[in-house]
DNA sequence: TATGAATGAGATTTCATTCAT
DNA sequence: GATGAATGAAATCTCATTCAT
């Protein structure tokens, strides 16, 4: 296997593969070009040969997560599955990517904080999931579940959780100093949540979300 | 106004502002303190003088953040409201207070990505409003709601939702480059999901939250 | 005797006392202006109504202890006093005033590291003991004792001894970390080695002291 | 020569001699790292590639010094040698290390004054010598010469003395603005004073030294 | 006089990036 | 291709000193 790629393309590989996991490890931020060389073994000035930047390995993180996820994200919805198992499903998709592309994800989301090149990239990745999200809501207030609600922001919202929940708890350690992770129980609580935000239908009168007051203030 | 306070008093507050201003523009971590200085009116030697450290405005910002916000964020549940207004309430605070704190919110998440201080200074943050919300969620179901779900998981999941909810559109400028903030359907579709992710019964058999199946891989 | 002196004056004096303290606790070079102005219960503004740098502090310190000892140092020899006493005399009344004034002393010594002013300070200081003590063993020398050694060099090497022996039990702690200083120890010993160095007459040929072979490398 | 060490190696050297230069020249206190770089010929960025510190170069320095030193030092006392040439010999080396070692020594010397650290690594680099000259008096008394004086004291004060009259005249340009060092005439003055100062044995009461009267005052 | 406050001028240090071999 | 070595450019922080009140 490694006989046919060219030296290069093999060490490319292992900036990468650095990268990915120094990233996961300690943060994109926190991460020097210097420690991406170590951990592939190689010196520091050489990745320059393959990457102009720290930006750039993780542009093709990001690229090559694009790729490999295009294609899964489509499927739990595609055969007749009753609602809770697609979101199940589509929730445990998800999970697992951002665990097995943390370096990747939270990487990209770490740098949309500090490179305005990173916030569009991130924004990306973040519009295919609600793209995909919205879709589901849309479909399922044709069949009368949730009537009012905006799709795409709701979407919005429960991508925002998925993120940020998968971030706290793979990338950040969790809530606490010591919480250890149950992934069943977490999966469970997003699906829960998830399901039931969508697949609701209004009895009577309430509850009349979608019509509250002003805010407050400004 | 500007009187009653020693010079002293009156620049600490200048930076601070200035703090609060540039962390909520750029952010924590592109925030240099030259930076605030400038938007101090003050040179950066005079920072000094008030703060050992970019750190240590972020650190008086979030004691503020605190100190304010532990009072309001009982009252939405106090006294006998019903529970979708009491979401609505709840959910409106933590908007608004995110919105007029952004500096400290989004500086102490940015700032947790880098400096383990902070981290823990973020959990903090967090706890408290998981905590809160944890607590709704058992009511909740000591009045039948949602049984068997994991309350803590659960909030730990909803207030991610309405944390990164609020950085995205907050701070980031929305989901996308042009995006506009509707403010009103934002809280609404935020309500909603908070709403029927909790306040829901069992009719029949399903939905299986809480029985997940093993996730795929390890 | 407080009243007789102006504000200004007391002030003046409190800083002075200040500088003392401080010099001699942590050293000059480790002293700062605002360390010395917090010593005296004064503003570090103040300081600079009555001394022009920290430098000036230390010239009026080590005026103030020209002044005081020019007279002391002349008694010892006076009176037709038998040598060892004389030397014991001198020794003693050394070791007391460097520990007295340890803040002006050590204090120009180490600024002469640094500021060629001092330099030439410490120098002068330097030279009042070492035409002391050049006298003393020119005295002896015409009395028979240490023939053929050069006064000047030999007092330049004594006063080295004292002044360097002082500032290491007096100012830098001892030769240890845990040495405790037995004072009448100390200056026997020193007493000891100037009253042999100089009260020495020649039995036969040796000691060949001064004719020493040239040195072995450049 | 300069082909069979590396470049690193190289610059690393220079910085080293560099470094020695500038001690040496201007004292350790008032050497800045760029001073130290510029005379090397590189970028104190460069400096910071093979030295964490001024510190540490020092630190390096004087790790020199010592292992160099160690061996030498033992030669005097070896053979048989009549006490007084002992004695010079002894001398001879340690003005010649003090000069050689100039910026590694009066460094250290006046780093110790400003940290802590080096105020250990001091004591450590006198102790040897300490050790060394009161093993030489312990010597002599057992031959009967200078009873009853405290060897480690008497050799604390003669190290004074030899340290601070090779500092002041090869670090500090001498008593004068324009003294010339005559170095033989150095030498043998330290020499009397040494020989003098320990090979002498007690002709009937006098001197009393070792029996001192209390000292005046606290 | 006294002082709270402000600041200019530096020194240290880090790191991404380049370059000669 | 690979890398040891070098460095420009920046940011942080400290302190002596000044100034307005």
């Amino acid at each position: 296997m490694a006989r046919q790629y060219s030296k290069g393309a093999r060490t490319e590989n292992a900036f990468r593969e650095a990268a990915r996991q120094e990233f996961a490890a300690r943060g994109y931020l926190s991460t020097k070009v210097e420690d991406i060389a170590r951990a592939a073994g190689r010196s520091s000035a050489s990745f320059y040969n393959y990457f102009t930047d720290k930006a750039d390995v993780l542009t093709a993180l990001a690229r090559e997560f694009h790729e490999d996820t295009r294609t899964q994200i489509a499927v739990p919805y595609q055969k007749g599955r009753p609602p809770d198992e697609a979101v199940r499903m589509a929730i445990t998709i998800f999970w697992e990517t951002y665990r097995d592309r943390l370096g990747a994800l939270s990487g990209v989301f770490q740098a949309s904080m500090v490179d305005p090149n990173f916030l569009r990239s991130w924004r990306e990745i973040r519009r295919s999931a609600i793209d995909f999200i919205a879709l589901g809501i849309e479909r399922a207030q044709k069949d009368g579940y949730c009537p009012g609600i905006d799709p795409r922001m709701t979407a919005s919202a429960l991508s925002s959780m998925l993120e940020h929940f998968c971030y706290v708890w793979l990338a950040q350690g969790g809530d606490d100093e010591d919480s250890l992770l149950d992934e069943q129980t977490a999966i469970d609580s997003l699906v829960s949540i998830w399901y039931h935000a969508i697949y609701w239908k209004p009895k009577d009168e309430r509850p009349r979300a979608g019509r509250g007051a002003r805010t407050r203030s400004s």
